[in-house]
DNA sequence: ACCGCGATAGAACAGTGTTCGTCTAGCGAA
DNA sequence: TTCGCTAGACGAACACTGTTCTATCGCGGT
């Protein structure tokens, strides 16, 4: 109840936005009230963040096509996420481990260690897989660049910004830079999250095949 | 050197605890005055990075060996960002340009262009790699990890609940997460950050290499 | 001596997470 | 019905935060 209550509220006004007097808006009550029902901010953020993991849909593993389904399992997590708004941010630096997340990991790793992963592997790679994941959502999510003077605008302004700078900059001191300055801001966030799944789960097959020599 | 005062706050009491106040505070002034200087902390915060930035040490490049010279950069980033305690929490979501920085991503941008990488698998790469030091790092430095029950303690006595915590799970619900509960926990920040790398700079090689047909 | 200006700083504002003590609504037992 | 009891709500307060406004320094140039 709490829980729906602070993600409709994540949903609205963000994570940061998201305060327990706010939250306690939502439910028509007071801030202190919320503390009946959770030890405190950091708890509900565990509880929001697992209830959401519970909405990652997990296919039937198919191990003969597991790159292919660890690229799926990538996009569905991100969806997920960016479907709360900024809510990735309040997965950096934190561990869930709440069932639902707990079913999102057990499911990759039986996916892979059928595949035929190393175990020790398939341990690693699940948390690298989530960092990516993670990180890349809210980078994305949040649509404001905190830019170091105030002016932060539309996503697009600012990269045209960028774009000016790189042109801008001295080309002997920075040539590849300058030389490159359109293909740096160019690439909207689905293509650099493509990217980063191709290179993850390439350079995944490759680290399995050399960790397991027998042939 | 109000930049050099607030690293001085973060290698103490890292970037949450560094307040305009805390700042002020080590310059013997009042934080009214810090405004005279810098627009806001957000400005403060892209300087501080900026300057850090700057530690990080490049050698000459060497494009035969371009891989064992990413996953150096690699480590020296880490090694940089670590030295600050959690100040790799102010790099996600901030997309640094001062000059430093950028001194950083040409080199890079050179390497890998002279070792034959694509200009644009170059240009998505550095997102990616930045991406994934930094928020290693983030997660690495926060040595408290924020846990729902507020019994956040060393990193062993953590280490040590989340290994009882999987082996006590339903093994008929939780078969590979049970069954990998050593290797879940096992392997220290040194290991994961070393595997990511590998994974990274493999994927990277193999997807270039698709990226150029001509062979 | 005076002006101007770069710099400092106190007070205040709105907002945050959290705690404390008090209050109320409901319910089972006598 | 009346008496407890307790789960839950809640206002007020505390110690903070970033930021702004305003007043006030110190000091070099005229």
């Amino acid at each position: 109840m709490i829980v729906e209550a602070a993600l409709r509220v994540v949903d609205r006004e963000g994570v940061d936005g998201t305060t327990m007097r706010r939250v306690a808006d939502e439910l028509n009550t007071g801030a202190a009230s919320l503390y009946w029902h959770v030890r405190n901010r950091e708890e509900l953020l565990h509880l929001m963040l697992d209830t959401v993991a519970g909405e990652i849909r997990l296919p039937k593993p198919d191990p003969k096509n597991w790159q292919a389904q660890v690229k799926q399992l990538g996009r569905e997590m991100r969806r997920t996420l960016l479907r709360h708004k900024d809510i990735a941010k309040a997965t950096m630096g934190r561990i869930p481990l709440g069932p639902n997340a707990l079913r999102v990991s057990e499911w990759a790793l039986g996916l892979l260690r059928a595949a035929g992963i190393p175990d020790r592997t398939a341990a690693l790679v699940i948390d690298l897989f989530s960092l990516y994941v993670g990180a890349h959502a809210m980078e994305q999510a949040d649509g404001e660049i905190p830019m170091p003077d105030g002016a932060g605008g539309s996503m697009e302004a600012v990269i045209d910004m960028y774009r000016g700078y790189f042109r801008s900059l001295p080309p002997d001191a920075f040539p590849n830079t300058v030389a490159l300055a359109d293909l740096l801001v160019e690439g909207g966030p689905d293509e650099r999250f493509e990217f980063g799944l191709d290179v993850l789960v390439a350079g995944l097959a490759a680290t399995a095949k050399a960790a397991r020599p027998k042939r």
